[in-house]
RNA sequence: GCGCCCGUAGCUCAGUUGGAUAGAGCGAACGGCUACGAACCGUUAGGUCGGGAGUUCGAAUCUCUCCGGGCGCACCA
């Protein structure tokens, strides 16, 4: 509601500055004013207009005041400090709007979204930085499907890369395990942390012997071309780890449509067809000298040189145009070295980005050449995950051809990211390179205290970092499924002790939400380019800026009606005729009502702050909703006891205030993948 | 060396497209349960927004520069 009174405002204000002064603005600045008292937006374009029309910014913003007229929805405007104009709105429409939860429809785009995330590698266990990236992803799913928007989900499975390999050569040239054996272990409950300890111990073995790293190149080799006992053991692992990442993730509540596996990207010739558009669209050349004698290249990500070649230069007084030597070396077959990606090595395979081209041009339907599919993995709630196959069945959904995409990566790969849309632009395909997002963020790190706690030693330069990367390869991490258990456990304590009247399993239900509340929160709390220093003490506590906080809030609305013996669903269908726009007007306008209003207020920028979360991609905006909305909740909750209100239509107007607020609040969480439990 | 990111209260972080008195949480000190259950609320202390220069009516936010930290820059993925 709060985001199209906006629009109107903006609207309105944009028609009457065309029509008085002949200014054409696509859109003006609204923001919201640091207190209520001072309305619900706030405008401060009299300050841009002092200069174009010459007037003073306060003279201007009476102006527009006394002009604008009538607004539908909009009480009054009024000029504050040196020139803001400041707009009211009518408190009782608008809050009956929030009450009966009026969507004015809006324009929602018609194709369909992709949004790639987890991607972990398939031979350990997931740790905190895939959860990081899960979350945000799953969390961007959830915002786009809000919005009314149609989404698939899909986490790319690279098993056939050297991480996979490298497990390969634990089992079979370390452990000398058969394949019988593998099989067997691959259906232990947690197969995927066997493969964590043996990831780390093969790197090891490497360094202590260079020769063993041959073995690696081979077991590579053979994972490639298939057909051997390695590729059949890489099967073998990387789909019984895969499985295992998709229970680890379920139990956080997110679920894929979809698992494109590199496999199939070889074995269906995917490269093929790409590599052949790539050549013809001059995006690639061979380059015949240098280190990178013998292979096909492409212009590294990020380092294209400006399109108008030159820089302008303010030195002092005197404006110098300053020629780039780039006029020179804009050809594409006289990229330095330096800036040159190799996409095909000499030996005529191709690497990880040219696969991912190729890929790329598959989800926006460029490729001509489709994926097998296969059924793979059925969640608790019946929901079909499929999974790529050179030979599939007939009878599937369509996948790919997607309109926009957004890949959840971490920042660290952005260089390869600018790259695939580089290659896309290359090609002439710059609506598709438009609609790709590197959805980017921060790693997940440890603090040096948290490394000791988890019995790792570090180097005295190390412990004086303000935090250290998670390494799989060294085994140095915080394992997906032990902060879940760990969490589980905590909740299972708290709630032990405040509920020993409910049964096991109803404990057990109400721990695992808050557990996976104060997960989900936690990943979510931090904007994106934040590093996030991981530590147990903060990751585990359920006070303060926390998911559960909120869910307590939400139990807290729920406890009121449960007393009040009302039912919020039966509420709602006639939630018209509880409280009259007359009565809102009443118990939100005149003297100390403020701080209702706010609440009010905060309720109604659901949607809003939905909008904001998607066109930034951060979600961290809905997390910073989520709080503060119980913040004012609890605040509410203590100042008025609304149970105890004699009077009954003030009472009436107070649940309706409850039963707004938990609505929305429940609304959001849920958009954050959050459930509010039964009790707390 | 080149590129990207970060530097805001003791700690961890917010601060939308430049705007009104820079905000939270944790921690610290004190206070609040007659239960709509305190996983909560209140009060207090705590800031030269890394330093400097510039643009602007106005800068934590934009530009430049310096300092400090992180991450990239493989014929790995």
């Amino acid at each position: 509601m709060y985001r199209h009174l906006q629009h109107r405002l903006s609207d309105h204000i944009c028609k009457f500055l065309r029509r008085t002064y002949d200014l054409d603005l696509a859109d003006i600045v609204i923001e919201q004013p640091p207190r209520v008292e001072l309305g619900e937006y706030a405008m401060p374009l009299a300050f841009d207009l002092a200069k174009r029309l010459r007037k003073a910014p306060r003279k201007i913003a009476e102006e527009i005041v006394a002009g604008i007229g009538e607004i539908d929805g909009y009480e009054k405007f009024a000029v504050a400090g040196a020139g803001y104009i400041n707009a009211y709105l009518k408190r009782g429409p608008m809050a009956t709007a929030i009450t009966i939860d009026e969507k004015p429809q809006s324009k929602v785009p018609d194709g369909k979204v992709l949004v790639e995330h987890s991607s972990i590698n398939p031979n350990k266990a997931a740790h905190v930085g895939h959860l990081r990236n899960a979350i945000l992803g799953d969390t961007f799913v959830r915002l786009l499907r809000f919005s009314g928007r149609r989404v698939d989900v899909q986490n790319y499975i690279d098993n056939t890369g050297v991480q996979v390999a490298d497990v390969v050569v634990g089992f079979l040239h370390i452990q000398k395990k058969s394949r019988e054996e593998i099989e067997q272990l691959a259906r232990e409950p947690r197969f995927d942390y066997y493969c964590w300890d043996l990831y780390a111990r093969v790197s090891q073995w490497y360094q202590e012997d260079k020769a063993n790293l041959q073995l690696r190149l081979q077991t590579l080799h053979d994972i490639e071309h298939g057909g051997n006992e390695s590729a059949a053991v890489a099967d073998v692992i990387s789909v019984a780890v895969l499985k295992r990442h998709l229970e680890t993730m379920d139990r956080l509540d997110i679920e894929y449509d979809f698992l494109p596996r590199e496999s199939e990207i070889l074995k269906l010739h995917f490269w093929d067809a790409a590599f052949e558009k790539l050549k013809a669209g001059g995006v690639l050349f061979f380059e015949n000298e240098g280190k990178n004698k013998g292979c096909w290249v492409m212009r590294r990500g990020g380092t294209a040189k400006s399109e108008h070649a030159d820089a302008i230069r303010k030195d002092e007084d005197i404006l110098t145009i300053v020629p780039l030597k780039s006029e020179v070396d804009v050809r594409l077959d006289e990229v330095s070295e330096e800036d040159q990606k190799v996409i095909v090595r000499s030996n005529g395979t191709v690497g990880y980005v040219g696969k991912d081209i190729a890929y790329h041009m598959w989800k926006f339907g460029l490729l001509s050449r489709d994926f097998g599919y296969l059924k793979f993995y059925r969640y608790p709630n019946g929901h079909d995950c499929w999974i790529s196959s050179t030979d599939g069945v007939p009878d599937h959904p369509h996948f790919g051809d997607v309109a926009e995409i957004y890949n959840v990566i971490d920042a660290r790969q952005s260089e390869a990211q600018n790259t695939v849309v580089d290659a896309l632009r290359g090609l002439g395909y710059n609506d598709q390179a438009d609609h790709y997002t590197h959805f980017s963020y921060e790693m997940v790190a440890l603090t040096p205290r948290c490394a000791t706690e988890l019995g790792y030693e570090l180097s005295e330069e190390d412990s004086k970092r303000p935090y250290i990367e998670v390494s799989g390869r060294k085994g140095f991490g915080v394992k997906a499924d032990d902060l879940l258990d760990r969490l589980i456990a905590s909740a299972r304590a708290e709630v032990d002790s405040r509920h020993p009247e409910l049964s096991d399993e109803e404990r057990s239900t109400i721990a695992i939400q808050i557990a996976v509340g104060a997960l989900r929160y936690f990943m979510l709390k931090f904007t994106k380019q934040s590093v996030i220093a991981f530590d147990f003490k903060e990751a585990l506590s359920f006070e303060g800026e926390t998911g559960p906080y909120a869910q307590y809030a939400a139990v807290r609305a729920t406890n009121i009606f449960r007393k009040a013996g009302i039912e919020p669903e039966t509420l709602e269908k006639d939630v018209a005729s509880y409280v009259s726009t007359g009565e809102f007007d009443k118990y939100l306008n005149g003297s100390d009502t403020d701080d209702l209003w706010a609440l009010w207020l905060a309720a109604s920028k659901t949607s809003y702050v939905v909008d904001q979360a998607i066109a930034t991609t951060e979600p961290a905006y809905l997390a910073k909703h989520a709080f503060q909305l119980a913040q004012l909740f609890n605040v509410f909750y203590h100042r008025y006891p609304v149970l105890a209100e004699l009077d009954e239509e003030r009472k009436k107007f107070l649940l309706a205030t409850v039963f707004v607020v938990r609505r929305e609040l429940m609304r959001v969480l849920s958009v954050m993948g959050i459930a509010v439990p039964a009790v707390m």
